[in-house]
DNA sequence: TTAATTAATCGTAATATTACGATAAGTTAA
DNA sequence: TTAACTTATCGTAATATTACGATTAATTAA
């Protein structure tokens, strides 16, 4: 155990808790805010700016990217990287319709 | 470890990924939505609704209780679980903000 | 009272998450 | 080339999560 049961609920329950699950670390609220700020930056700035190691913060960025929130760019040794307008647009939109439907009838 | 650094971040950022920590398993989401469905309903009736077992469900109707998003009243040897509107209603305001803020400038 | 019902909690196993240091892999600068 | 730099990955430890069965506690029905 210590895994969900995914098999038992729909392709909708399942994208959803994915998406809050990834949202439901306050290191990657704090790395998503960081970079609606300054746009987009390299992974080092945001380990300076979070201040935890730079492997933890890279693990963080992998998950929000396999969320698709994020996209990183390799630029030489660097990577920079930004939000994913598109992706989180999607993710809006899919809370907002949940929260609507949860506040109301 | 195995702990979040939650000293690190901003007390916002730890109260979105904890509201989003929670919304953050497929049961949860399915008991939330099953009592919008229905209103409100016993404990009984979502173990039926969703399939796992009795003590497991009551784990996450803890955990959606301790967020504050869910509500549970006692009647005889029964508890009616059902959403507490108010607080989903700050909870939704919180995460609209936030993509908001994601989405513009 | 006793038995049945209902839900919470306990104990436990399996797995996931978080965090870090060390290392690897790649790029650039000297 | 070599050294420095940047980030990803590996290995690992600590803790958390998920799930279940068994038990407990409380209420109701017989």
């Amino acid at each position: 155990m210590g895994t969900s049961k995914t098999e038992k609920f729909t392709k909708e329950q399942n994208e959803i808790a994915s998406i809050a699950k990834t949202l439901g670390h306050p290191a990657r609220i704090a790395i998503l805010q960081h970079l609606v700020k300054v746009n987009s930056c390299i992974c080092g700035d945001i380990v300076d700016e979070i201040g935890l190691s730079q492997s933890t913060i890279s693990q963080h960025l992998k998950e929000l990217k396999r969320e698709g929130i994020i996209k990183g760019e390799v630029e030489g040794r660097k990577v920079c990287y930004c939000i994913n307008t598109e992706r989180l647009d999607i993710v809006s939109t899919i809370f907002n319709g949940m929260f609507k439907r949860f506040s109301c009838c």
